[in-house]
RNA sequence: GGGCGUUUAGCUCAGCUGGAAGAGCGCUUGCCUUACAAGCAAGAUGUCACAGGUUCAAGUCCUGUAACGCCCA
């Protein structure tokens, strides 16, 4: 069989995946097993993969295929997001290309449109899953608009309405006036960025002078209500009562105190814009204020701004700045750096607006969400992110759940006049309720009128785990019985807030119970600047380019090396370069073990025979690490450990053991053995890396049609010799040492050479000296009771060897190397033994440090003798 | 302004309940040694941010300072 020397991973992904699809491998229906479940997070319809969906998604893989071999039920539920927001945007986007205008299109022509755009691009995220790997049931795919998930949020909806936690309210809110809807507080981002301070001149009515504020925003002049000072700045005690003009309108509005206002900042001095602040707006609550909006939905200046009606806001702001210079009430022009905020989706600034809104209430509903953090019902991993959560959940504020957009749930709420409406899951039922409501039974459908809105795509998101197994339309169906709760969420620590918060709370109030155990919160993909990776930076490589350079394992491997859970993430080529490095690492064993010979007729030679031994209990404990690093969900470190545990121990040294002769035949036993670890290690290796520990699972041994390593059950921790272990890492130091002699001397490795002993050979671990045999290629080992003249030592542990040189000793590089570690030694024993001369330390103690303690004073104490022997010795020659 | 977190090797990070500083990558040197140069062998690398304190003993616990990051206003 000819095998090329490098891993070729494309045919193999391709095949395997099939394999695994047409074998129905990744299909799950309740049975009697334990289930394991995740629910994927949504991805955007409108996206397409990035690198946080490559990590997000290899680490949902890795512990679904690990739950499958362990033989639980796995089921991970894929689906995506309408996000309505950015869908919306693409769709306007699209049609005002094709020489459409949004407003030209009825609603539902308009939803036609977007439909079709779903239809068309909803799936390439999904299908490019497929080329990662993912083993999610596919034939549960979902999608946050299709008809039972559609149902769940009217539902909902309807009900949280009739339990009065639901209500409209005049708030204000932050308007994005390119999308033209309100958008949450977590959409807004907020930079700093540079601006201009102006100052400008209020006149006082009734008098010669003028008190002069400082503002950001010269247009919104227009909307003033009211100047206000600091109740205690004596600078402005004569205007109590008194009134000022506001320029450009020529309006007359009070002077007011308010405690809100800084005395340091500019002038002290504050002009109160209620419409157009959200610090305003509350001081203009508290004193009454009138609010006047200057502007339209879509950021032009509106009738009640008086001037510059049509303009857009930030030429009026030019505009603005000019009138003043005329009229004389511009006093001067500074820079100033502030906070702007922009809206998460079409990055144009956000105007905070007065606007009538759907809101949810949330205090009460948070409740058990907050505890089920606090007593660890729920865990997040990391911990750190608990306080984060705490703080949040503590101060939470009500939901705007409302978006002016047509893509989206439509908000289940009916008028029948002007502002009297009812809230039903459909317009028949509607119908009933307000005809009772107004008394007016001749009421007809035509005479409702459904609420505009659509819903925040979150108010769908937040029932994933449940509506994903129609739990809210048919709550006692078997698949939410079964599967609900969900076990682990595997999502990014941004979302924290509005989905994995939200998911908890509706989990309590809709199942009573929580909806997963664990959240796990991966890093943000950053490049080497540690900016994030975004498409308008273009600093994001293209991930299914990745797949084909390193293999879909090679960039698995890649994502997790580096991520810790809660840390950065930051992405540079090596990564899936090294994962790529240790697919082949893999593969070359498999073309070593594969090259060779069986002999059924030779004996086991005792260096295989305690290679093996060895090799099984390294195995049995780093399989119990990786288990314990699962249990804690630090999966890069499991990988690690699988990693080198093939890579070190596997490759680097068992192999060279028991690897024949060239040419020559391995014996049965040995290739039993060597085949039975292989086969364990593909399995602990296989959720990392799927594709290519399949294809060699498949070749390793006969398989029959249908049989996978997927299904198979992963290897479980047992009870290991950690002696032997132990013992063998000094056989390591031991050869490293020989290979060290040899490279100094320049002795090549085919001549055979003498290692000598100085120790008792009762005393000495004699198990591993014919693998110490081997790999140092020796012609004899032998116990000597004296040292030995002109031969180059070195000492391990306690235990010093010699190898003869036949006179080619150079004794002063040899003097001053054990010089140096004479000198180490005696700093370590001085340290040790200030410890052991402070009678506090010997009092308090507890005794197995002591214990320790004096065996290291032992062991430095003879190792010290030995060096000073071995200095004199040299001396003397 | 309020809250949370981070600071350990050149880089990215481990280091659990205090008891001789670790990993991966990178780097240096030598090797195309019949599985693998996408490799092998041998190496080097640290005032554990700073200042105090608790303790027989502090990277680890406490207090303060600084820098950076995140969340909220």
């Amino acid at each position: 069989m000819d095998i090329p020397s490098r891993y070729e991973p494309g045919k193999a992904e391709s095949k395997w995946y099939k394999y695994w699809i047409d074998n129905g491998f990744f299909k799950s229906i309740p049975d009697e097993r334990e289930p394991y479940t995740i629910v994927i997070p949504p991805p955007n319809v409108t996206g397409v993969l990035h690198m946080g969906h490559m990590l997000n998604n290899t680490i949902q893989d890795v512990l679904v295929r690990r739950a499958r071999m362990q033989g639980k039920n796995a089921c991970w539920v894929p689906g995506t997001d309408h996000a309505s927001i950015a869908t919306e945007a693409k769709v306007v986007a699209k049609l005002k290309a094709e020489g459409i205008e949004k407003r030209d299109l009825s609603r539902d022509e308009f939803l036609k449109h977007a439909w079709e755009w779903t239809h068309k691009h909803g799936g390439i995220i999904l299908e490019q899953l497929k080329r990662l790997g993912a083993s999610c049931d596919w034939d549960r795919t979902l999608f946050t608009m299709d008809e039972k998930r559609y149902d769940s949020v009217i539902k909902v909806f309807v009900d949280l309405y009739n339990k009065g936690l639901i209500y409209r309210g005049v708030r204000m809110v932050n308007w994005d006036p390119q999308a033209m809807t309100a958008v949450s507080d977590e959409e807004v981002i907020y930079t700093e960025e540079k601006s201009k301070l102006y100052y400008v001149r209020y006149k006082i009515v009734g008098e010669d002078g003028y008190v002069t504020v400082a503002t950001t925003r010269p247009e919104t002049i227009l909307g003033d209500t009211a100047v206000c000072a600091h109740p205690d700045d004596e600078r402005y005690q004569h205007l109590k009562g008194k009134k000022v003009i506001v320029p450009m309108v020529n309006r007359e509005v009070p002077f007011i105190f308010d405690s809100y206002v800084d005395p340091e900042f500019g002038t002290g001095c504050l002009k109160i814009t209620p419409a157009h602040d959200v610090n305003d707006y509350e001081i203009g609550i508290r004193h009454k204020l009138p609010t006047i909006d200057v502007f339209n939905d879509n950021g032009t200046m509106s009738l009640a701004a008086g001037l510059f009606i049509g303009v857009d806001r930030f030429k009026a702001k030019i505009l603005a700045e000019k009138e003043l210079q005329k009229i004389g009430s511009l006093v001067k022009i500074e820079d100033y750096n502030n906070k702007i905020g922009r809206s998460e989706r079409t990055n144009s600034v956000i105007e905070p607006r007065i606007s009538l809104q759907w809101f949810l209430k949330m205090k009460n509903l948070s409740q058990p969400a907050l505890e089920a953090v606090i007593n660890d019902d729920i865990q997040i991993h990391p911990a750190k992110f608990k306080n984060l959560y705490r703080h949040w959940m503590e101060n939470v504020r009500d939901w705007c759940i409302s978006r002016q957009l047509w893509w989206g749930h439509r908000i289940p709420a009916w008028y029948y006049d002007n502002t009297e409406f009812v809230v039903a899951e459909n317009i028949s039922e509607a119908l009933a309720l307000a005809r009772e409501k107004s008394g007016k039974s001749n009421l007809k459908e035509s005479d409702l009128r459904q609420d505009e809105d659509v819903l925040d795509t979150w108010f769908s998101s937040w029932l994933w785990p449940i509506a994903a197994f129609d739990g809210i339309n048919n709550p006692e169906n078997k698949d939410i019985e079964y599967y609900y709760p969900t076990n682990d969420l595997i999502t990014a620590p941004e979302i924290l807030f509005f989905w994995v918060a939200r998911m908890i709370i509706s989990g309590y109030e809709y199942r009573g119970q929580k909806p997963f155990s664990n959240v796990y919160l991966t890093g943000l993909v950053r490049d080497q600047q540690r900016r994030k990776m975004s498409k308008s930076l273009g600093n994001s490589p293209d991930p299914l380019k990745l797949i084909e350079k390193y293999g879909a394992d090679g960039v698995r491997v890649g994502m997790l090396l580096c991520s810790p859970a809660g840390n950065d993430l930051l992405y540079e080529d090596s990564l899936p370069e090294q994962g790529r490095n240790f697919a082949n690492k893999i593969w070359n064993a498999f073309r070593l073990v594969k090259s060779w010979q069986i002999d059924d007729n030779i004996k086991q030679p005792a260096s295989s025979e305690i290679a093996v031994k060895w090799m099984n209990e390294v195995l049995k404990k780093s399989i119990d690490e990786i288990d314990t690093n699962f249990n804690k969900f630090r999966i890069s470190e499991a990988l690690m450990t699988a990693y080198r545990l093939f890579w070190d121990e596997f490759s680097g040294w068992y192999l060279e053991i028991v690897k024949p002769e060239y040419q020559k035949p391995v014996d049965r036993i040995t290739f039993d053995a060597t085949i039975s670890i292989f086969d364990k290690l593909l399995r602990v290796i296989h959720p990392f890396m799927p594709f290519i520990t399949e294809e060699i699972w498949q070749y390793i041994l006969e398989r029959k049609d249908g049989e996978s390593i997927m299904i198979t059950i992963m290897p479980v921790p047992e009870q290991f010799n950690n002696k032997m272990i132990a013992g063998f890492e000094s056989v390591k130091e031991t050869i490293s040492a020989v290979r060290t002699v040899r490279k100094d001397k320049n002795i090549p490795n085919k001549e055979n050479i003498d290692l000598l002993i100085h120790s008792e050979m009762d005393s000495y671990n004699v198990e591993f000296l014919p693998v110490i045999n081997k790999l140092c290629n020796l012609s004899g080992v032998s116990f000597v009771s004296e040292k030995i003249e002109g031969a180059a030592s070195f000492m391990v542990g306690t235990i010093e060897y010699f190898i003869p040189l036949n006179g080619n000793l150079d004794v002063e590089g040899e003097l001053t190397k054990i010089r140096a570690d004479l000198d180490y030694n005696r700093g370590f024993l001085a340290s040790v033994m200030k410890k052991l001369e402070n009678k506090r330390f010997v009092e308090n103690a507890p005794a197995s440090v002591l214990e320790l303690e004096r065996k290291k004073k032992s062991d430095a104490e003879l190792k010290i003798k030995s060096l000073e022997e071995r200095i004199e010795e040299l001396k003397s020659l």
